[in-house]
DNA sequence: GGTTACATTGACGTTGACGTCAACGTCAGT
DNA sequence: ACTGACGTTGACGTCAACGTCAATGTAACC
């Protein structure tokens, strides 16, 4: 509890682009807590260099965490986001490596193309939902109860087709 | 481990689109537990009738756990879908309601068009990726291998605009 | 009326993804 | 030499989302 806490991180003189991270720089920029990173490392999808006994990230290792999270986002378990990285990082220079690559993201595209189509359902819904809403509130102000227009949750569409 | 099982069922007589399904039938249309479905129970999401101590589910609970079902598949919790649910089917018919309804879709709407963001970005590297194992496995066929083109993971692009 | 098959409740176990706490090292600044 | 601030390694705790197991009920078929 002094003043004037002085400037920290004697890192990079002037790099733009900085060759390497902390863990806690890593850490403020994905807006994760260290033990996170640490996790992560322990469950193979990060493997930093270490000066002494600390971390240090390089830029290959930010990007293999940004993968992470954003596979983590897209719902995928933490050891799926292995493999997957594992494999756009492996080489698979034969023909029968490269043909179980393909079978892996083609099962992987279909996923996400599933997804696709919740995310499109969810927000088509939502848009109905906000419509309704403004529409409730510009029409009827103060009093007159507009009924409820059935339950909400009833859409006959692609049920049985 | 006899012959002929018995046509089982002696439910719904001919009806096209049944009122009410077993607990059971439900969770082998959605491919889950019947476990799972006492659990969405107890944590609120589906609230059955009975019929003795058997619960017997509407078609209203069968759209639930759709619901239910998709916001996993979106990355949800059980109480967010929850939360979303309960918003959908309660009638909110005061403004100030209305307006935190608005509020609360505009911030779901918000995550899942990051999430459309993901997809959209994940796809592309995959269709990279395939296109990339297509032309190898196309072009060079038993031997020559044709070096790696960098690190897969370098791809410079919306990284610190 | 016995068995079979499904349903329920309750309790405990499990897995994934971290959080939390303790104990210690280490380096910059005063 | 002392103090923080940050970093590291265990070890254990926790929470969500079920799985698993046991005991029991009960409706239906033979």
């Amino acid at each position: 509890m002094s003043a004037t806490p002085a400037p920290r991180r004697p890192r990079a003189p002037r790099a733009e682009r900085p060759a390497s991270f902390t863990i806690t720089e890593l850490a403020q920029e994905f807006d994760i807590t260290p033990r996170a990173i640490r996790f992560y490392e322990a469950m193979g999808l990060l493997q930093p260099a270490r000066s002494g006994r600390n971390r240090v990230y390089t830029q290959r290792d930010r990007t293999r965490l940004k993968l992470t999270l954003r596979g983590k986002r897209l719902g995928l378990s933490l050891l799926e986001v292995r493999e997957l990285v594992d494999m756009y990082e492996s080489p698979a220079d034969t023909a029968p490596q490269l043909q179980a690559f393909l079978g892996v993201l083609a099962e992987h595209r279909r996923l996400l193309e599933q997804q696709r189509e919740d995310l499109e359902v969810t927000l088509a819904e939502i848009a109905q939902h906000e419509a309704r809403c403004r529409q409730l509130l510009s029409q009827a102000g103060p009093r007159a109860k507009p009924r409820r227009a059935a339950t909400p949750t009833d859409h006959p569409a692609q049920e049985t087709p």
